[in-house]
RNA sequence: GCAGCUGUAGCUCAGUUGGUUAGAGCGCCGGAUUGUGGAUCCGGAGGUCGGUGGUUCGAGACCACCCAGCUGUACCA
């Protein structure tokens, strides 16, 4: 170790990215897989879209020399055009229903999972890099698309073992906007109560009177300047979230038709997938810009827990809404929408204890001195339909055993110079031994014994070791 | 962005009112065991004490600034 120029590098990953092992992996999949099950019976059709679009394709964030990665990723192509890592997959449909127009059949109903990049500052249990799954139904106005992609977000969520634990709870921002004219908001302070009432949920209602009056402290000391709202107006604007109810308010009649627009809306659903999926929210704002209609997010009514085990506030496993101007930016056309994304990983965490996925068992069969026979007896084991690695190391006997338990396999395959001469091979119950090993005292007593290991046939080997597997 | 807290081994952390050569547990590697996982025992590798400057005879510790991380909050498609 002689003078090194250069320090090492550390060895870490990226702030707000992570790596995922074998498990999650297998569980989202299983997810993502039920997921579109239910979108394709439903007849939406698959989209993918490249992970870059030209970043004045994707809105809002156009990035400058000086700042040209807030809220993106985005970076300067050869010939100078700036790119940007797609955030959404609701800007890249957009651009594709804009681009192939006139092709598509309206309306135009399609499906898309994929990873979306955010550059903002990752918090607890939230990323920079994170799976979507949305369903968005294009060209349409009519509250029966609404509805369909309710009920599809609701047979979703059964499919997924959650029936009876979540609710839809669904809103319209013209609702919101007749409460605020009922309360005199003037407009420059809508976007702040907005704001405010998103925010229900995790601050409580006193947190929302709070930033609806003078202001409110977080738990750091840090504050937020608030509305600054009348005592009156405060209660107008909050009475619909907390009473769940409009007596005595009166939201003029943009606010009632769209109000009764919800009602009507619920009603298909309950009339298919029977009462108490859909709920009225008055809580569900969901951004401020995008949305123009209804607006809705699906909640889970079980406690949820994070890392630490500490129970959390979860917020929402998929939300949606009514946007129907974002096909016009391209093409000056108006093209109503509405749709919803599903956060997948958020959901998995969600799921992680309730509905656990198994790998199939692993069989490893060990290469003592012989590796052609081994790769041999794996193989015949795959092709039985088993999971099967012969060890492609070097290490001795003891070391490839350890390597079999680090591996959580669930049966070692050993056929040594002993073994071969009697034309059987040896098979190891690890997770039996596992159990086992646990009242051994003295190793010396343990590898006399030889626990949970027989010997059997070499020509019998798939079928003795179904019967070793077919024990756990 | 704003605020609070925290930076010592790969990980989790200890380190007395400032005092010699900076420690522990876990993990890793080797051995006890040329063919048997766990536990145990023995040995080993692994550190610019986040950085720079300052105070001091002396700084991992005290001060200033910077950087990074975490948490909350703001913005958020």
């Amino acid at each position: 170790m002689s003078d090194r120029k250069t320090p090492r590098p550390k060895a870490r990953l990226p702030r707000g990215f992570r790596d995922r092992g074998a498990e999650e992996i297998a569980r989202e999949r299983a997810v993502v897989e039920k997921i579109r099950a239910v979108y394709e019976s439903y007849g939406f059709e698959p989209l993918e879209t490249p992970a870059f679009e030209y970043t004045d394709a994707l809105g809002k964030f156009l990035p400058d020399t000086d700042r040209p990665n807030e809220g993106v990723f985005s970076l300067k192509d050869d010939d100078g055009q700036w790119l940007s890592l797609r955030y959404d997959l609701t800007a890249p449909l957009a651009r594709y229903v804009a681009e192939n127009f006139q092709n598509l059949p309206k309306p135009f109903r399609r499906y898309q999972v994929g990873q979306v990049w955010r550059n903002e500052k990752p918090g607890p249990g939230r990323y920079r890099e994170f799976t979507q799954c949305d369903a968005d139904t294009v060209g349409s106005n009519s509250p029966a698309a609404d509805a369909e992609l309710l009920m599809m977000l609701a047979d979703t969520l059964d499919a997924l073992g959650l029936k009876g634990q979540y609710a839809i709870l669904i809103n319209n921002r013209r609702v919101l906007d007749g409460i605020m004219d009922a309360a005199k908001i003037d407009a420059s302070r809508k976007g702040t109560v907005l704001r405010a009432l998103d925010k229900l949920d995790r601050l409580g209602v006193d947190g929302v009177r709070q930033l609806l009056g003078a202001g409110r402290k977080d738990e750091s000391g840090d504050f937020t300047k608030g509305a600054e709202l009348s005592e009156n107006q405060i209660e107008t604007v909050l009475t619909f979230p907390t009473r769940k109810s409009l007596a005595g308010i009166e939201i003029g009649a943009g606010g009632q038709a769209a109000y009764d627009e919800l009602v009507s809306i619920r009603n298909i659903v309950d009339s298919t997938h029977g009462e108490g999926h859909i709920v009225l929210d008055p809580g569900v704002v969901r951004g401020l810009d995008y949305y123009t209609g209804l607006v809705f997010e699906a909640q889970l009514k079980f406690p949820v827990k994070n890392e630490k085990g500490e129970e959390v506030v979860f917020g929402s496993v998929a939300g949606g809404g009514r946007y129907d101007d974002l096909v016009s930016r391209f093409t000056g056309q108006q093209v109503p929408a509405v749709g919803f994304s599903i956060g997948v990983s958020r959901l998995l965490s969600a799921l992680q204890e309730r509905a656990p996925v198994a790998l199939d068992p692993l069989v490893v069969v060990l290469a003592l001195d012989d590796t052609a026979r081994s790769f041999a007896m794996a193989r015949e084991l795959r092709g039985a339909g088993l999971r099967a690695e012969a060890y492609v190391g070097n290490r001795k006997f003891g070391d490839q055993l350890k390597y079999a338990d680090k591996r959580g396999a669930a049966v070692a395959v050993i056929e040594g110079a002993d073994e071969r001469a009697r034309g059987e091979v040896t098979l190891k119950d690890l997770a039996l031994g596992a159990e086992l090993s646990k009242s051994v005292e003295s190793r010396a007593a343990w590898v006399k014994d030889r626990p949970a290991q027989i010997s059997v046939k070499r020509g019998d080997l798939v079928a003795e070791v179904r019967k070793m597997l077919a024990r756990h």
